[in-house]
DNA sequence: CTTGACTCCGTACCATGGTACGGAATCCAT
DNA sequence: ATGGATTCCGTACCATGGTACGGAGTCAAG
């Protein structure tokens, strides 16, 4: 392998993931992330599990995918594609998601700007019923 | 009261605010929507329950809410406060929302960018490892 | 070589926002 | 006044994304 393998147990990784022990473990049992062998004839009846970079970096990876709205299956789907190196299918799911993120940031911006025109409107004055109930009182 | 009363019953209720009866249901256990009393000497053991104007109303406030990103908890304090009139809670209210819509666009556009990168070098040529896979796969 | 921390694993539980089910009552049209 | 549609109500179930628990095994420092 060329990769350096700074070996941890789970806690380690979890931490480098920003996310708790049980969490990891959710994301194995959900197949996100794999489930190394226990070490090798450390103690009597194996050792205990061993994460790398590698598995540091798919969590990362989940972390921010799941930040950017993806249900953890379609995260799965992403890290699927592994197994048929299909880049096209690859960049076709990246721009799918990429336009999920598109029309949902301009969502959120929309209500955001919203919100705030209408804080604005609160504060401007005391007199009158509250705008900020009012708009949503059709 | 001032207002027309043009009663229906839960389907049309329902219906007006473009929900299932179910939920409709769900959001007077909720105590979002109140129950109103059940009609009045219609049948032996009383009738069934008749929805105005306002019921109405409310159902589309707490859609409309929704759809700005308010839990529906947070959806219950706005319609107390529509009750009291208490500005600057509904104010305080506005402002932790648009932060926390602060927040969440913020991750997504750095979602965004993660992978709008991934997919241009993916793009840029056709040779060796499709970056998007890589990217998690060590 | 003990002790305390950490790991492993299965299983149970949590919140959120609903949806479904089923039997009894009620309503409405014919 | 009868039959089909609705309503009422409690309760159970669903998906999503975790979190908690408990007992046994293992590790690492003193």
């Amino acid at each position: 392998m060329t990769t350096t393998n700074a070996a941890t147990t789970i806690a380690g990784l979890a931490k480098a993931g920003g996310v708790g022990v049980e969490t990891v473990r959710y994301y194995q049992r959900r197949g996100l992330l794999e489930t190394p062998q226990r070490g090798e004839g450390l103690g009597l009846s194996g050792g205990v599990r061993r994460y790398g970079d590698e598995a540091v970096r798919r969590l990362r990876f989940i972390r921010s995918a799941q930040a950017a709205g993806f249900t953890l299956e379609q995260i799965g789907e992403l890290l699927a594609l592994d197994a048929g190196e299909d880049r096209v299918r690859a960049r076709e799911l990246a721009r799918e998601r990429i336009a999920d993120l598109d029309r949902k940031i301009e969502e959120l911006q929309a209500a955001r700007a919203g919100l705030s025109r209408l804080l604005h409107t609160c504060s401007a004055d005391d007199h009158g019923p509250c705008p900020i109930i009012a708009a949503f009182e059709t």
